[in-house]
DNA sequence: GTCTATACTCCGATAGAC
DNA sequence: GTCTATCGGAGTATAGAC
């Protein structure tokens, strides 16, 4: 019972959390097995359930770890920059080969895309709450005001997560990276594709 | 041997495959069992095998059958519009609320967005063969010309598949149905959002 | 607090009757 | 060709030792 120092338990779950924040991105929900989170976390199946409920708790506490880790990333890249210009270096950032090739470690929406549009409501509201406060932070960067930068805000973040996905699914690198070059074209819609760049 | 008249085994692996077709995309891969595609089928586990070698094996016809359900619908959809009307008529039906509420009768990408990001090479063929094609098509209604037209394809793509997910994945059906509209907006860039509508 | 061991359920796949 | 029955494996969750 006093075995361990305090905050030893506490340590233990953020352990198991992020392990399994990682594991669910890189393989899905489904393919993400307990005893295969504790492993990774170098831990057995038996002392699991002393932290969470279920696999299904487990799945809430990775998705919001996933959330914060993303949110971090983002304020850090915060920097004084011109609407265009972090237009700009969002999309380059969300649409590289290297995320692509990270799921585990990048954008939680998409990696668990598949999850999420069937997940239980408690899910759904996590996921909401987090793309409003992304929205949020995306709406100031746009270009129009109230709800047209609210609106532009939106098609920024699918056209980003849409070219994420499909780059993601495609069999050829080739056409992969085409995907990913084509998306980052933000600010050209299908309307004027003509003079901005060859 | 002889108790079913001639092409009763095609009619019933056809039956299987629109059957599991519909379910994918539903429920998704890991969560869709065989016993319940054939029970949903009429029919039981058993004869599963004389059908199809693996799940697997039965997911990759299933997967060509959505494809080729989508293409019909999009071929029937094709009237003689300028590209802009085009491109709002397949904004409007793709990111309508009857898309959110029926994925098991919609695009497959969506859908099964999950799935595909992690699937096998042959998988991944084939979601390169249907993108490939769908945004052959795209091109001719897009803007620019060439690369360019295609590079706006993706884009366009892109942004309604990623609407289309996110819209699905949110608690509140109102958050829902400001994703779908705000995401219809397909010329209007972050940079543009002013003058087009209030 | 975490371990080993196990109960219970369900899935993918096969065997053999009809 | 499709059925019933079942094997083998895996996954969630629990029990009890340490």
């Amino acid at each position: 019972m006093t075995k361990y120092e305090p905050g030893h338990k506490e340590a233990t779950r953020e352990k198991i959390v992020t392990t399994a924040s990682r594991m669910f991105r890189e393989r899905g929900v489904r393919a993400t097995t307990v005893p295969d989170v504790m492993e990774a976390a170098g831990l057995t199946v038996g002392g699991f359930y002393k932290h969470f409920e279920s696999k299904e708790d487990l799945f809430c506490a990775a998705f919001d770890e996933a959330l914060a880790s993303t949110k971090r990333s983002n304020d850090k890249a915060r920097g004084e920059v011109s609407n265009e210009e972090w237009r700009r270096r969002t999309a380059e950032r969300y649409l590289s080969e290297f995320h692509r090739d990270h799921p585990e470690a990048g954008c939680a929406f998409a990696a668990l895309c598949g999850d999420l549009q069937r997940a239980e409501p408690e899910i759904r509201q996590q996921v909401q709450n987090g793309l409003v406060g992304l929205i949020g932070g995306f709406e100031t960067h746009m270009s129009g005001s109230g709800p047209e930068a609210r609106e532009a805000a939106w098609r920024f973040l699918a056209q980003m997560l849409g070219g994420l996905v499909l780059s993601r699914s495609v069999a050829d690198a080739n056409t992969s990276t085409e995907i990913l070059e084509a998306c980052r074209g933000m600010d050209r819609p299908p309307s004027s594709a003509s003079e901005i760049k060859a």
